[in-house]
DNA sequence: CGGATCGTTGATCAACTTCAACGGTCGTGG
DNA sequence: CCACGACCGTTGAAGTTGATCAACGATCCG
């Protein structure tokens, strides 16, 4: 069964014979590493889930620095919110870190999605629901915890994902610089 | 008619029978400056809607310093999220920063309100949405400006809600201590 | 094999914190 | 209505954290 479907039905139940006209939404797109869904300055009209593979969502800041604000793995949902929801230019960029697939739906086909299966508006009431609450504890960290205890904290609760992704895009989602991210593994093997 | 009747019907059309049903689910509290509606340790299962007034959400970090995270002002929702979703003790104060008039709605009461009323769990979606939106942008401006940069985009936004909180909070809220608020005023003004 | 990309190292520097102390003001009880 | 105390904003000195810049080394991929 498809990862998506699977995924809704972890939050609310739909009926079986409802599966495949909730499927019919979506269209399935597969991209390369280093490849982009979004870039700055586009209209931001969809929106991503994950199947397979890894996202992330970045600004450039005024001195040209790549900033990484969000990465999406499977079964995450990705886009540029405040574009989505704004029907405003988008200033953030979403590139594919490994290749990946997607499952992508359009703002307006995703309105009529829940006007035609209210299950599904509901499962995204729930998990929009969650992310306010995971953006929350961000938040939180990024203000309570030191640069150092934030890369400890990160790393040791998502061994895996470190794993997955290079060093300057961690310190860039940490916020801070990779020479600084550098020094502090030195530090902390030691 | 109610406030909150009136912000529901800025994103959702519902019917003028249904209006006294929704607002059965609510109650009415008012509370006084510096009262609490959540304490560090208890379970957060209500969500809050401010009708009048101003609320602060903030925790306490290890240094035993009161750190801001959220305020909610007329017509916002505030609630600890983290707890709230997982049913879990909260880390988080809820304090009245002006006497307030708030509506109160359990997360039982609310789920049942979703299912009678679907509108308003598409308002909730809706609102939902609007606010990751606007927690990704500040995020954004967290990390994009400096704390100088920080303060000044902040308080030319809005001049209006400066004026009604005290400066420490501010500082707090911006994530920097009220010494160097103070700073920069100093240097600002001049 | 060759070039670009990524991680490392060290020196210098700016932003912001910490701590301690002081002065003003607001509100509350006498 | 006044006086007192708590709270809030300010100031300045010293200390930290993390950024910046420049250069070098390793590795990966075409």
């Amino acid at each position: 069964m498809n990862n998506l479907i699977a995924h809704i039905k972890r939050f609310v139940k739909i009926d079986a014979e409802d599966e495949a006209s909730i499927l019919s939404f979506f269209e399935e797109v597969d991209i390369r590493r280093k490849d982009f869904l979004l870039k700055e300055g586009q209209y931001c009209s969809a929106i991503y889930f994950v199947v397979k593979g890894l996202l992330r969502l970045y600004f450039v800041d005024e001195k040209g620095v790549e900033q990484t604000t969000d990465f999406a793995i499977e079964n995450w949902w990705l886009t540029d919110f405040a574009a989505f929801d704004s029907n405003k230019i988008s200033s953030y960029n979403i590139q594919a870190v490994e290749r990946s697939t997607l499952l992508v739906i359009s703002k307006e086909k995703l309105e009529q999605l829940f006007t035609l299966h209210p299950a599904v508006e509901r499962y995204f009431r729930i998990i929009y629901q969650r992310r306010i609450a995971a953006v929350q504890m961000r938040l939180r960290y990024f203000r309570e915890l030191s640069r150092e205890e934030a890369y400890i904290h990160f790393s040791t609760l998502f061994p895996e994902f470190i794993q997955r992704i290079p060093q300057y895009l961690l310190a860039s989602y940490l916020g801070f610089t990779p020479e600084y991210l550098s020094e502090l593994r030195r530090k902390l093997i030691s």
